[in-house]
RNA sequence: GGCCCCAUCGUCUAGCGGUUAGGACAUCGGCCUCUCACGCCGGUAACGCGGGUUCGAUUCCCGCUGGGGUCGCCA
């Protein structure tokens, strides 16, 4: 049977990071096999559901470049693709377990439960109210009720899975689970099981936190005779802190990471390197990870999550032009720059640029900040800068000027033999005039190479620049 | 607390009986140098503990300890 896998998502906050690599190994599973990529919309649960979460979700997803073959907005042959729109096939597939015997109606309201646990939690303030049953069954169905599933007491359940291997869970230990609510909504390991079967999928891989519901889903499979998918846990990402990454911790959120200018290979390679592993290798193409992407290198303990480790991958992303093509780097910087309030950047100063920003941005918000004073006229003259425009740099910057305008060919290394020569002939210090000249192509103290600037923003540009700030040295 | 799972530098990890236990990030030195970076060189740094099995355990088994997950009319 043809590969199918998905990633079902609640929506009901933003697309975390630790989502994110669940979405990813999916996909690469998915592309290197030639096999099939569902996106599914869990939205059951109607209070935390929402259409702003869907749309985050799916523009989190989009961005990464983790395209679903299936799913919202595409479409496909085994939809609705939204769970809260197949409402009709989890109901009548809950009465026929009850018409079969294999479950049964429930009247214990979530009131009386929750007693149950107050009182519990009174006695034994240390443990956790674990009620399995048996549950009060109920004969009227006119009355409000939920459909739980009638658990074998005794035998266990078993599952083989792609990471952990096997696993086996003691029945005694399951509840009898409620499959529908009483508002007629179904709940997660009912809905997921349905849905699973219904869309042919294969393989279900999905975080850790989801182990224990897997033998309640493999007894489901068992009670409708369907044949279980295979299934892969992946350990955990923990936060740096150690405690579980969570929806509502907008740090941790995708888009957060679009916004701090981080490109999605950056985001992905980081990503793909948690939990998985291939040999020492670090820096991974998409292309790369499709390749070699294997469940056999999955490791089984969770993790923290490394901010300093992510920014250094993802800076060799933008830092190497197999990875980050110029053009591609150019389009993705420019909303960046724009968003600085230079308007229309100029496409190909920018690429002009690029060598010399390429190794000193760790991200599109440093690059573009790096940019700045190329695309800017005047440039902007830092505060901490502007006090290295003496009086006493004035004729250095004459001197400057007068060998810019003199330059044969403007090319960087002419600009240099023509500059050593001076400063040969007169005795002069590179240390002592580099920073006022760079101060006055750049307005910063900090920059790629002199000459190298130069050349980017061509005579006419460098010319006035150190016009300006031959001025400003006379001024102050 | 029950059940399930995990255990190599601070962090992500390689290792699948015999290695000076490797790499990357971080960190600390140094080099390069017109500044800032990049880069390069080097240092500190790990097999949780106790039993087995074996000629030999980081590696296999058991126990302990530690950590995590889960125990909802959430997903």
């Amino acid at each position: 049977m043809a590969l199918r896998v998905r990633f079902a998502p609640s929506p009901s906050g933003y697309l975390h990071i630790g989502g994110a690599r669940t979405a990813l190994f999916n996909w690469l599973w998915a592309r290197k096999n030639g096999g099939t990529f569902i996106l599914r919309v869990e939205d059951t649960d109607q209070e935390r559901s929402s259409i702003e979460s869907v749309r985050a979700i799916l523009d989190a997803l989009r961005w990464l470049g983790l395209e679903w073959d299936e799913g919202p907005e595409v479409g496909g042959g085994k939809g609705p693709y939204f769970q809260s729109e197949r409402r009709a096939l989890y109901r009548e597939l809950g009465e026929q377990l009850v018409r079969e015997g294999k479950a049964y109606r429930c009247d214990l309201t979530k009131e009386e439960l929750d007693q149950l646990r107050a009182d519990f939690k009174a006695k034994n303030p240390k443990g956790e109210f674990v009620y399995k049953g048996p549950y009060r069954e109920c004969t009227d169905p006119s009355k409000p009720h939920v459909i739980r599933f009638r658990t074998p007491r005794d035998g266990s359940t078993d599952f083989a899975d792609k990471v952990f291997g096997h696993i086996s869970t003691p029945n005694s230990e399951q509840p009898d689970f409620v499959l529908m609510r009483s508002d007629g909504f179904p709940l997660y390991n009912f809905a997921a099981v349905v849905d699973d079967h219904a869309m042919d999928i294969t393989l279900v891989a999905r975080g850790r936190d989801h182990v224990g519901n897997t033998p309640q889903q493999v007894l489901l499979y068992r009670a409708f005779g369907w044949t279980p998918p295979d299934f892969a846990h992946l350990p955990l990402m923990l936060a740096s802190s150690g405690e579980k990454l969570s929806k509502r911790n907008a740090s941790v959120a995708v888009h957060e990471y679009r916004d701090r200018g981080y490109t999605p290979m950056g985001v992905l390679n980081y990503l793909s390197r948690f939990g998985w592993s291939y040999g020492d290798q670090e820096i991974f193409s998409r292309e790369e990870l499709v390749r070699l992407f294997d469940w056999e290198r999955v490791g089984r303990s969770d993790g923290k999550f490394d901010e300093k480790k992510f920014a250094d991958v993802a800076f060799e992303h933008l830092k190497r032009p197999e990875l980050t093509p110029p053009s591609d780097y150019v389009s993705s910087v420019t909303p960046f720059v724009a968003a600085r309030g230079i308007e229309r950047p100029d496409q190909a100063r920018i690429a002009a640029a690029l060598p010399l920003i390429r190794d000193r941005a760790h991200s599109l918000v440093e690059a573009a900040d790096l940019l700045d004073f190329y695309l800017r006229e005047p440039p902007v003259l830092d505060d901490a800068a502007r006090p290295l425009l003496t009086p006493a740099a004035a004729p250095h910057l004459e001197a400057v000027r007068k060998l810019v305008a003199d330059a044969g060919s403007f090319v960087a290394s002419d600009l240099e033999a023509a500059f050593k020569a001076w400063l040969e002939a007169s005795g002069i210090k590179m240390k002592d005039v580099a920073q006022p000249v760079r101060v006055a192509l750049s307005g910063r103290k900090a920059s790629p190479g002199l000459f190298d600037v130069m050349v980017v923003l061509g005579r006419e540009t460098t010319l006035a620049r150190l016009d300006r700030a031959i001025q400003l040295c006379r001024g102050s």
